[in-house]
DNA sequence: CGTGCGAGAATTATAGATAATCTGAAAGAC
DNA sequence: GTCTTTCAGATTATCTATAATTCTCGCACG
């Protein structure tokens, strides 16, 4: 009956309440009071304050001694830096995670992929993807370097959320398959490069590629 | 009166916790219990367990559930791990900051070498040398990366203390001026290539340099 | 020698007290 | 008349005190 045992109140309500300032339910800025949460959950504000500080180490919300807490503002330029620090990180697991690599675990990457392509709204299209870039760095076996990826992606995935709010269509992540081709062909260095470009993209202004297309938005995804 | 308003009584202690464990006076698998360290603060446990979280988010504690927080342990994979991440993101930083570096910058960050070489203890050069990263990437302005670089550097920090327990003596950081004589020269991707090398060697285990002399232990400082 | 019980200790949570901040209106200065 | 200052009331964050689960560990018992 009580939920997970081996889990505590507080973090249970940080995990709630990351879920919805990721999504957007919670909006920048929004103030975040201990009392409110706390009578929400049926629990009193010590573990709400717990839950507080979780977020804030994970830049979801920031707090001003004596003055509360509030949801974390974000603009263009913490968005490109969360993705340029995505891309060095992202690229140094997949360099530690490649000799680790198994076809098994390559076929469950090309699921997730492929289960990305034919989400049919943004919530399941970033759970696939953030389920693709897990699966591939997960075996370089670096916890800390891992749960700071995951952070990040919670930053990444929160710009998405709020920079996408009309409908979601379908697409094919050509990127996501380059990738994956070269990892089955052993061209570590080629998958690595490919996925800081790809991951490196995010918040990126209209720009002129090699071929003289302009992308006439900056890009969101990755 | 009241020492700084602006801080809470739960930073307070995080703060001296958090030096405490990185100096080695709380050994590696230490427990910490909140009664204890609530009576030595002349606290009650509230604020403790806000510090114990903030702790956890830094790396330098670790909770289980229902079972207490203990002194995060680490080893040489885990060295090696906190490396990989300094080196990949001082290399982003340095990057950014570039463009936004002046002479006077320089100046100071040379200080910084120059004191660092003059160190008689290890703490002293320790934080010599992490004023030197700091004075150089600062300018990068992206207080996400700065923050998460510092966390590194106080998990680098740790592993320099608990394996030089012996008595200190004065070296020159040839890495160091190397970079400052190549970001006057203008040469930002050189100092970078040598910042990455220079971080990423902590935790070496003992390797053939290509002049074919062996380092006869793994590098500890960076 | 392994298993289960029970006393003691520690973590987690609740409720209440304290102190700081904010709001808004009234009093005073220019 | 407008702007600033000041002061009460209400709201909220912070911390203390206390209660209730949960875990640990020693020791008896099968």
């Amino acid at each position: 009956m009580n939920k997970e045992r081996d889990d505590t109140l507080a973090s249970r309500i940080s995990r709630v309440l990351a879920e919805r300032i990721i999504s957007g339910v919670l909006p920048p800025g929004e103030r975040l009071r201990q009392d409110h949460v706390a009578e929400e959950f049926g629990a009193s504000h010590v573990p709400v304050r717990e839950a507080f500080r979780r977020l804030e180490a994970q830049g979801l919300a920031v707090s001003e001694p004596r003055r509360g807490v509030r949801v974390a503002a974000f603009d263009l330029k913490e968005v490109r830096e969360v993705a340029e620090m995505r891309a060095a990180l992202e690229v140094l697991a997949l360099r530690h995670a490649v000799p680790h690599l198994t076809p098994a675990i390559l076929d469950r990457a090309e699921a997730a992929t492929v289960a990305a392509d034919s989400s049919r709204d943004v919530r399941s299209w970033e759970a696939a993807n953030r389920a693709f870039h897990r699966i591939i760095l997960e075996p370089c076996s670096m916890p800390r370097l891992l749960a700071a990826i995951d952070d990040l992606h919670a930053a990444s995935a929160r710009f998405l959320f709020s920079a996408w709010r009309s409908s979601w269509e379908a697409r094919t992540d050509h990127d996501h398959r380059a990738i994956l081709t070269a990892l089955r062909q052993g061209k570590g260095e080629e998958a690595a490069a490919i996925l800081e470009r790809h991951v490196g993209w995010i918040g990126k202004t209209p720009v002129r590629t090699a071929a003289g297309e302009v992308r006439d938005a900056f890009s969101i995804i990755g």
